[in-house]
DNA sequence: CGACCGATTGACTATTTTCAAGTGGTGTGG
DNA sequence: CCACACCACTTGAAAATAGTCAATCGGTCG
């Protein structure tokens, strides 16, 4: 069950410089959203968030710790996973036109949420450029994120959409600074491991294959020596030969 | 060659009231946006109004004439269709963050396009709640339009997609009363006809699928009674077995 | 230990693409 | 006005791609 964590506190927040109030310096935080009130939220893995249709939005999230997936599912069942969210993303925008979501966010991990009132949101960023550009942004970057997948949905085949989804996952823990987990001994300080948040199935969910021709995919590739995996983390040996696959630069049979 | 035409006149505009200043009141309008200069331009069918990557985001864009299609292509030439945008639809709204736009337009028939300065309608938006909120439910109805067509690509089959594609599209010709197109004689007034903007290839390109794919199906539900199409113009005859074949509700095999 | 679950693998099938040939309508130039 | 080229679309046959079904592996947990 969601359970009601604290009141959230945007001054101790542990995604604070991620998040849309990344912009405040430290001293107006507190005069600016200070009286503001926000609920820290816990979900258990599985657990429903919001949901597609059924669930009217009347409030934006940002997620500070754990991983969500956000989800459209079509009426014989089948699911379309659109985006993984990680710790700072705002999410539950759809809001700000004040209908039912477009789409199921699910936790996929244990994870906590912070539940900010659409309300005072739209004033807030009413009264702060800061705060409106931030939350533009996160749109924009939104859109052209959902954009990029439907690229990769609509024109690639399996090994290129596989090959992308490697590719990207690499980069944005790169980008990020994202834990690379060492799963102990023997390791050059050049293995860079990644962990897999998505099972086999839930990738297939999110690039629109069945779980055996990811499975397939990824044998091949550890056969040739492109990857390696071990205990849900994966380690990429050789960039450019996924990169080849994958089609995102000239290196693919133009 | 796209061609400057003239100064916009927005109480004159031919989609003012789909527009995104559809909201203030006419007395308001010249006082609001009056000395908002925007250009009227231009575009012969398959002339692009801005490219992917290459262009920097300046200016937005209202249709005022014509259709356009928003497309985005992989290294290899592949090609996405994303949306097409009908007259009154906002595009280019990438440019609130100020990097490169994130697709192509292209001209999909000769068509007129306003160009609102980027800068000047920040402003704008700052100072009126009215065409803030229009901008921003745009923005959120683009969303939700790419999500559902990540669900279409990502989960459906290619009669489930294209007959989805066929309904929506006889959907927004009834929502917003547009052109139904009768080709003149024997026709009783329960025969709507809707004007098909894409070609085969073109819907291939928006569905993922090849002009083959496309044409084959188009073929069957003819011989079934499905659909009939004459010089362009399509006319449903029994949408209830599109929609079995388009699993868009509980009909589709549960 | 045994049950369970996710992942892998193989054999087969269905779907969609590819390649190739043909149709029909439109417009141009002789 | 006809012949011709051109183009979008259609159709068929073969090939590739991805999905389905089923058996199995390997790890984890009670």
């Amino acid at each position: 069950m969601p359970q009601l964590k604290s009141i959230g506190h945007c001054l101790t927040c542990p995604v604070r410089h991620q998040s849309i109030f990344s912009g405040l310096p430290e001293e107006s935080l507190k005069d600016t959203i200070g009286d503001f009130k926000t609920s820290i939220m816990v979900f258990e893995e599985d657990e429903i968030i919001f949901n597609q249709d059924s669930d009217s939005s009347e409030s934006v999230y940002t997620l500070r710790k754990g991983l969500i997936k956000i989800c459209k599912s079509l009426p014989d069942g089948r699911i379309q996973i659109m985006r993984v969210l990680v710790p700072g993303c705002l999410f539950g925008i759809d809001g700000f036109v004040g209908e039912a979501y477009n789409h199921t966010a699910r936790a996929l991990t244990d994870c906590e949420v912070c539940k900010l009132p659409l309300e005072e949101l739209s004033e807030l960023r009413r009264n702060n450029p800061e705060i409106d550009r931030a939350i533009l942004a996160r749109f924009i970057k939104n859109l052209r994120q959902t954009e990029d997948m439907l690229l990769e949905l609509g024109a690639k085949k399996a090994p290129e959409k596989l090959a992308t989804y490697i590719l990207k996952l690499s980069e944005s823990y790169k980008a990020n600074g994202l834990k690379l987990s060492n799963d102990g001994a023997n390791l050059s300080n050049k293995d860079v491991w990644h962990s897999l948040p998505l099972s086999r199935s839930e990738i297939g969910s999110l690039l629109g294959l069945t779980i055996e021709t990811v499975s397939r995919f990824f044998s091949d590739w550890k056969r040739k020596g492109f990857i390696k995996e071990s205990k849900g983390n994966i380690q990429i040996l050789n960039a450019a030969g996924l990169k080849k696959v994958a089609c995102i630069d000239d290196s693919c049979g133009k």
